[in-house]
DNA sequence: TTCACTGTATCAATATGTTAATACAGTAAT
DNA sequence: ATTACTGTATTAACATATTGATACAGTGAA
């Protein structure tokens, strides 16, 4: 089961609702959970975390807005069928990333710079 | 003078103290203020926007926490002795980048993929 | 000194965000 | 219909973040 994959900090300025969301979109990225796998219920992770239904309730939801997983009343929640593929979440950010690039352009950073930031920030990520 | 330069949203969910510092960040970025030179005082600046001094003294004071201007009480404020290198600039940005970073890893892109699209970027452009 | 400017500190009001207590409602198997 | 699970909604408690009111203190020039 992916329950022993879901981890919070408590004393993390991260809310727990997210944690958990980073959790489930971690688990399904790295295909743990596939198309149609069911996710623990609600209150099933809730009583895991020793947490109040309401916070993962709210995780769920927001990964359900976000089309990462679905979910009834009743038959509890789903990675959804309907993921974006790897293609798509690049479409999705560029936008933005291009937006930060001329940013840092302007400032007059070189794409170099901007790449060994990217390799820092996974250097330094454990 | 660099205060018609700053501008703030009230609108924005990005506190106002935020988005001064960002100001600031950028204007000394693009050499719009070199070393020493002075920065609206902390009345003359919460009067031309319209808001509290102890909303510019916070963004003020940490700028200077993290040594991008300097202050003395009488004084007012001025940009750094330490000219903004590349390094400095990659530091100023690096906050906002690493959020980009975080929300790129929750969508399962990789590092790879960031880099490609730096380089996308890059031959689209020239 | 006095004055007119600087920044600083303290505290309160307000707004926002997070989590919990509790009750309600859907689904399916028995 | 009963049972035992699901998710949902409402409200309150609590924590944190943001901004403002106000008073205090440093600097330098007249």
């Amino acid at each position: 089961m992916i329950l022993k994959e879901i981890s919070v900090d408590f004393t993390s300025p991260v809310p727990v609702y997210e944690q958990i969301k980073r959790n489930i979109k971690h688990i399904i990225a790295k295909d743990l959970l596939k198309t149609n796998d069911p996710l623990p219920s609600i209150r099933e992770l809730s009583s895991f975390l020793k947490i109040n239904p309401n916070t993962v309730a709210r995780a769920f939801r927001e990964l359900q807005q976000e089309k990462i997983i679905d979910g009834r009343p009743g038959k509890g929640f789903w990675a959804s069928s309907k993921k974006p593929s790897g293609k798509k979440k690049i479409e999705m950010l560029e936008d933005e990333f291009n937006k930060f690039i001329e940013k840092a352009v302007d400032m007059g950073i070189s794409p170099e710079s901007m790449k060994e930031m990217i390799s820092k920030y996974f250097r330094e990520e454990k």
